[in-house]
DNA sequence: AACAGCAATGTTAACGCTACCATTTTGCGG
DNA sequence: CCGCAAAATGGTAGCGTTAACATTGCTGTT
């Protein structure tokens, strides 16, 4: 019969349920971490006590003894555009089962500013490690400035040659070859390209792989058009190149929403696709497969990505040596590409 | 000089601040805190100091003595299926603003099991405050139990009293009848409607404004098809009402998605949209406005109702009395909508 | 029956910060 | 030049946990 003085409420301690259960708290924090020798006796005592007492352990209190806090912070940039943001979902599910808290920070555009003000954020509440998408050559830059004793997971088509961080993303060069090869397979001798804006490192892949495909081919360059992956973008500029005289026979699109834009170009300038054009993407995002026509493209597997990227992580946090592999794209086959007409 | 003994690796602390800056832990707390009242003499050194050790406040420390972490949870479900998550990226983008970091959890399925995890799993933490996106009403029940003290604002169509929660949407009704009357304006008389997963509210809600707008037009009520936000079934479930005989003349899509599966199944069969049906969506989803044709629809301002939520989240943190409005959608008129035929 | 040896439990001291109160310094009117 | 209020600074006690070590209570061996 311990007297309590009324204070203020106060979530119970540790040495709350200890008293409850007539142990030291010590024994409580045994039980807690399930760690140490603890009787079945007394460890019913002390689970009665919790129980009852609807105890939960401090995690301020731990944090600061441990200098842990379970925490991975991750910074998305340009998150609602691109497909490669939702492989965050994935990643907050694997860090949750394993114990984690994942703290979000998304950037409206991934300036060297906005990239290290995410990364201060995140250094003040001691995140234990970090993912940062890194899509551009200057935030990448930031980035690597930024990061200092944290391990770090960088997803990023760039190249990173730093301890403690190691660069993880889809092996963009074989999408595009994916593609490229697809639609050269299929006969197609002039193909124009639609990029993404072009200071994100995946654009630039997508676009000179486009490149160096038709140059392999002995063919000469198509037409391009460059937009900020949206569809849009995607409209305007294939409609500008279907206008033009000598249009290609098909579209490498660099994402899905740019491709549907030129689906859209098409149908308004009366060319019928795939009959007279074919039009492939990049993503598979949600509805491609019911497009007019179901659009071919290049899937990414966010949940394998998102795995990836937390082994990764996990290793690093254990100081483990950390070298992941890229992750290979896949080509899905729809009704957008035929082959190309003999003139 | 003091002579320290070559320990372990550890961050600066704020008496390693004041022992360089030879002042007391506690003046080097007024300095980092803006408060109190401190010299610009002394100030300054603390703040040299400061700079020189990489000085950085331990926020596990600070939250053990405040009680406060500083830190407010999301808990996302149906994560990447509708528009609503994105959201998401408002509010953490304000709450970010105002000093706080945000936690996320998002759920594969809106479970009872799923969403109690999820809100033992920030209880832990400590959270100061949570958002919970709760479509079902087994999800909103199991919300409603499972907060408990902590403020939590829930965005849901369904209905919350419980002092400490705030309930919040788009005005669902409002939306739905903004379709349907766009709809009937143009003199359709037979009108289908794509519903969402008939366990979550907002399809609900559509459904039963599509009904109650037909019956108070004195019309029969049109072909249903049910499916789950997504395109795949918008377009079986449309293919199979636009096969029947007596095909509406419109179609009211529960999702952008939904609708973009209709359009598709209308080309299939060879119907013109919008000369021969018209179909409206909901969402405003990115693409919309480039689809075959050009998708009407229902637009709900996302950044809006981010800040709407963090404003009732920061006001319940506070202890006022929070009653929030909700936020209207709009519709945007683009090119799948047309007048009726006259039979 | 005594005692090593181990299992079970308890004691104590940080961790780095804020809150509260005590003390020193400063400015200024008389 | 004193005294006194106000401003500036310092001292100390927790917050709730873990970690290292100390102690107690058993078991089994000789």
């Amino acid at each position: 019969m311990t007297r309590e003085p009324a204070g203020v409420k106060r979530p119970p301690s540790m040495l709350d349920v200890a008293r409850a259960a007539g142990v030291s708290h010590t024994t409580v924090a045994r039980v807690v971490n399930g760690a140490g020798t603890v009787t079945a006796r007394t460890e019913a005592k002390v689970l009665a006590a919790i129980g009852q007492l609807h105890y939960r352990r401090n995690a301020a209190a731990r944090a600061l003894v441990t200098r842990q806090t379970q925490t991975i912070g991750v910074i998305l940039a340009n998150s609602l555009l691109s497909g490669p943001s939702s492989m965050f979902v994935e990643i907050e599910r694997k860090a949750r089962d394993l114990g984690y808290w994942v703290s979000v920070a998304s950037l409206a555009v991934a300036s060297s500013e906005e990239i290290d003000a995410a990364i201060n954020h995140f250094r003040d509440q001691g995140v234990d490690a970090m993912v940062v998408m890194a899509p551009t050559k200057e935030s990448l830059k930031a980035t690597l400035a930024g990061i200092d004793e944290t391990p770090c997971v960088v997803v990023t088509s760039g190249r990173v040659d730093q301890p403690g961080a190691v660069a993880l993303n889809f092996d963009q060069e074989a999408g595009a070859k994916m593609a490229m090869a697809h639609l050269l397979d299929h006969g197609h001798r002039s193909i124009a390209h639609l990029a993404g804006p072009l200071d994100e490192f995946d654009a630039q892949i997508r676009m000179a792989v486009w490149r160096k495909s038709l140059a392999k081919a002995g063919l000469p360059e198509g037409p391009l058009g460059v937009g900020n992956w949206l569809a849009d973008l995607g409209y305007s500029e294939a409609r500008r190149i279907l206008e033009a005289p000598d249009r290609p026979t098909a579209i490498f699109g660099g994402s899905d929403q740019m491709a549907l834009g030129a689906l859209r170009a098409a149908f308004d300038l009366g060319i019928k696709v795939p009959q007279d054009l074919s039009v492939i993407g990049f993503d598979d995002m949600p509805g491609s497969g019911q497009l007019i026509p179901p659009l071919t493209t290049v899937r990414q597997d966010l949940t394998l990505m998102g795995e990836t990227t937390l082994g990764a992580l996990t290793g690093l946090i254990e100081g483990e040596a950390v070298t992941v592999a890229q992750v290979k794209p896949s080509l899905v086959v729809r009704a957008s590409v035929a082959p190309a007409r003999r003139p």
